[in-house]
RNA sequence: GGAGAGGUGGCUGAGUGGUCGAAAGCGGCGGUUUGCUAAACCGCUAGGUGGGUAAUUCUGCCUCGGGGGUUCGAAUCCCCCCCUCUCCGCCA
């Protein structure tokens, strides 16, 4: 099926790759070619394509050794209970002597069952999610394809200010303030600026509730082994994640991280999914590597705040809220009145668990040379990747056993990012900014965030 | 931060070394009875993972917050961690 301005067709996994199988050992075992052409599609670095014929061989010794394992823990069960039962001393040391034997004998084999385990699952939890088949295969932004532009880029009769220049002028952002207290990439909000960040966090929310999220405040930290399950390196070298010294928690580095793991090791009942939440919380960036990057301003910062969108679904479910998310995230900005244009992303630029991904980019007027599409918000489908790490299942109606749901998120307000599209977008001639009217409740009713003098 | 008490199946809750993956109750599902509903009665009712079978089915292993240990044998004893509750202190 072919992707079009009027929708995506978004064919469901259970459809394309066989039921749970997703990454599963079995599956990739089963089908360890097509993994590995995906990884070559995703870019995964080299070792971890190397690993995958150790993974194989790995889980073969694995099922070996857990079957002579298994067989020896049947013989100490039965003479245990046999012990039990036995009431002559003289035939009950018989048996404690067998089950001695039998302990002893088995120690190698779990010593090495548990180490070719752990060796085996480090693998495979480094395979990314396999890729919807309709996603644009590639690995730099330009392999990105555009699905559709909606709204025009204003045509301003005097040369439009950036984000910064203007939030300075207008005393809204205290650049030199952030660098001082808490180094560069941050940053302080002030006076109008603050209230419409809030405005824009209620006009988020409102939406949302109103379309059946329940809204939600998340923790701002999380333990490691949630940022794990969600698909995240707490640690290492090029990590994203800051962590708290002493601990095992991390600065989450978007609310999907605590909202994926509320449910994590449940069951749910079916008849409770979808789950929607729509939750705010504080983002940190470590933003390694990105040093000069596009560096300027609120684009790229140490610390935003974010309104997201987390669900869980059935596994028949994923394919239309995904869909869901994102047309919300373009009900968010059109209602916003800023020109935007999605991304359908390309293989290469995923990440680990998403099966496939939308990209929301707003039109910002002081980008570069006479304004670029600048990342707003991003969507992604990650299937059963992330559940499966999580342990979140649900029990389908009128079936026997459990299923790994599905779970999705979106953004729905990056604050940050968003208020540098309100800015540059709303701008006048004068220096003053226009109230997108739908933040005007929030605004006291103004219109316009004047000059100061 | 200090002191204490706990964490058992969908829920309540028994179980302090062996026929316990686990009493009982509730809830749920199925059935009998009934003009209908209710009541009563009978039965079933944790998850994961592996093996045999065409299949109803049969069968192994793991799991009583998590991890480690003692033991022939652990829900039960020991150690570490997590979480919950009560009291004290501190605090927005």
């Amino acid at each position: 099926m072919r992707v079009g301005s009027t929708g995506v067709a978004a064919a469901p996994l259970w459809e394309k790759h066989g039921i749970f199988e997703m990454l599963d050992a079995k599956y990739v075992i089963a089908n360890i070619e097509k993994v590995r052409r995906n990884c070559v599609d995703r870019g995964v670095p080299a070792d971890v394509l190397a690993d995958l014929d150790a993974f194989v061989e790995l889980e073969r010794r694995r099922k070996d050794l857990l079957q002579s394992v298994e067989e020896t823990r049947r013989l100490q069960n039965e003479t245990a209970q046999a012990t039990a039962k036995e009431k002559d001393p003289a035939k009950r040391s018989e048996f404690v002597e067998k089950g001695k034997r039998l302990k002893e004998s088995v120690q190698n084999d779990e010593e090495t069952l548990k180490r070719v385990e752990l060796e085996a699952r480090a693998r495979l939890a480094r395979i990314p999610n396999m890729t919807h088949p309709d996603a644009p295969i590639g690995s730099t932004e330009e392999d990105n394809r555009e699905l559709r532009k909606v709204g025009t880029p204003r045509v301003f009769d005097f040369k439009p200010r950036d984000h910064v220049e203007l939030g300075v002028a207008l005393d809204l952002i205290d650049f030199e303030a952030g660098g001082k207290v808490s180094g560069h990439g941050f940053y302080f909000l002030k006076n109008d600026a603050v209230l419409l960040d809030l405005a824009l966090q209620r006009y988020a929310i409102n939406k949302l509730i109103a379309a059946g999220f329940t809204p939600i405040i998340t923790p701002d930290l999380a333990r490691n082994s949630i940022l794990e399950g969600i698909g995240f390196n707490p640690r290492g070298p090029e990590t994203q994640i800051y962590s708290i010294e002493n601990s095992d928690l991390s600065l989450i580095g978007t609310a999907e991280i605590t909202l994926g793991g509320m449910h994590a090791d449940q069951i749910l009942d079916e008849s409770s999914l979808p789950i929607k939440y729509v939750g705010i919380s504080h983002c940190f960036r470590t933003e390694a590597g990105a040093a000069g990057r596009a560096s300027k301003g609120l684009y790229r910062v140490h610390q935003f705040t974010k309104v997201e969108m987390f669900a869980f679904t059935t596994v028949e479910g994923s394919a239309a809220a995904h869909l869901e998310l994102l047309s919300l995230e373009e009900s968010i900005f059109q209602g916003l009145g800023l020109p935007y244009r999605v991304l359908d992303i390309c293989s290469g630029d995923l990440g680990g668990p998403a099966y496939r991904k939308f990209d929301l980019e707003a039109w910002m007027p002081g980008r570069g040379e006479g304004g670029e599409y600048g990342e707003v918000t991003s969507t992604s489908d990650c299937g059963d990747y992330q559940s499966r790490r999580l342990n979140i299942r649900y029990r389908p109606a009128g079936q026997k056993g459990t299923r790994f749901v599905h779970t999705l998120n979106g953004t729905a307000i990056a604050l940050s990012r968003t208020l540098i599209a309100v800015i540059e977008n709303y701008q006048r001639e004068d220096g003053s900014i226009e109230i997108p009217e739908v933040l005007r409740g929030d605004m006291g009713c103004r219109e316009v965030i004047g000059v100061r003098s």
